[in-house]
DNA sequence: TGTTTAACTGAACACAATTCGAATATTAAG
DNA sequence: CTTAATATTCGAATTGTGTTCAGTTAAACA
């Protein structure tokens, strides 16, 4: 047994998935030549990132989702772009939007429970520098 | 020209994509059926649910994301979960997810602009029934 | 330990994506 | 309005990838 299903889940958060061309093809009845063209074009625009897997967290044992909201401390650090990208390196970190109001991030986190949730928030986001409250 | 590029990100919202075996068998070295196996296994599972794109939502045109919280009436109506799957069937609607505390849904929706985020307020939030408040 | 079931794997096959060249449509410029 | 340049569409041939199947190994169970 070689314990493949954590390695394709990882995987799967960030990548490793394609599109379909020909089942698009067949679905709006045109050349899977044409949808290839298209589909390449968005690619390469940069309108479409990348394709992933989506999950029924409790079967994964990922059924611990919460929003965090985080606000910015006003020096030099603070590039919310930046620090955004910078969180959404993290796997359990499923998205990150910059907000208008009075807390300049959320995060969207997932994590088996609620104890490994507040291991994330210690280790990752006391640590990342320019983040002043969440 | 035939207006294609709409139509395929409607379809990547929901769906149109497949994993890449090969790829993911190259990278953590095994052979591709077993990868195979593997992927069909979560699938039969209901782990993943589907594929989909990931987009640039600036680039296309749907720069406009917001949080809106939702609150139940305490009515026969009340099913959280038949809800939630509601209004995850709108194409605006990114994710919807269940609370605990004073608020029972989150919902993550997308549009072009405000105006446009207003009108899916209110021509759907407000005739779903039981939603008490939002 | 023997038996049943699940997981793994290579070889052959089937299917889908990609390339390429050419036709057609769109846009910009004169 | 005409011409030139550019972008898009698309069929035929090619390449690459997923899938099937049958046989093997490993795990679970009694």
């Amino acid at each position: 047994m070689k314990d493949i299903r954590p390695k394709l889940i990882r995987l799967f958060k960030e990548d490793y998935c394609t599109p379909q061309i020909g089942r698009i093809a067949r679905k709006i009845d045109e050349p899977s030549t044409t949808i290839h063209y298209n589909v390449k074009k968005l690619e390469s625009e940069g309108a479409v990132k990348t394709y992933k897997a989506v999950f029924d967290y409790k079967k994964i044992g990922e059924g611990f989702c919460s929003y965090v909201l985080v606000a910015l401390s006003s020096n030099e650090y603070s590039d919310p772009e930046r620090i955004a990208n910078n969180l959404a390196r993290h796997g359990e970190v499923e998205s990150v939007d910059i907000l208008a109001g009075d807390w300049e991030l959320i995060l969207k986190v997932r994590a088996r429970d609620q104890n490994e949730f507040y291991q994330f928030l210690k280790n990752v986001i006391s640590k990342e520098k320019g983040i002043e409250n969440t």
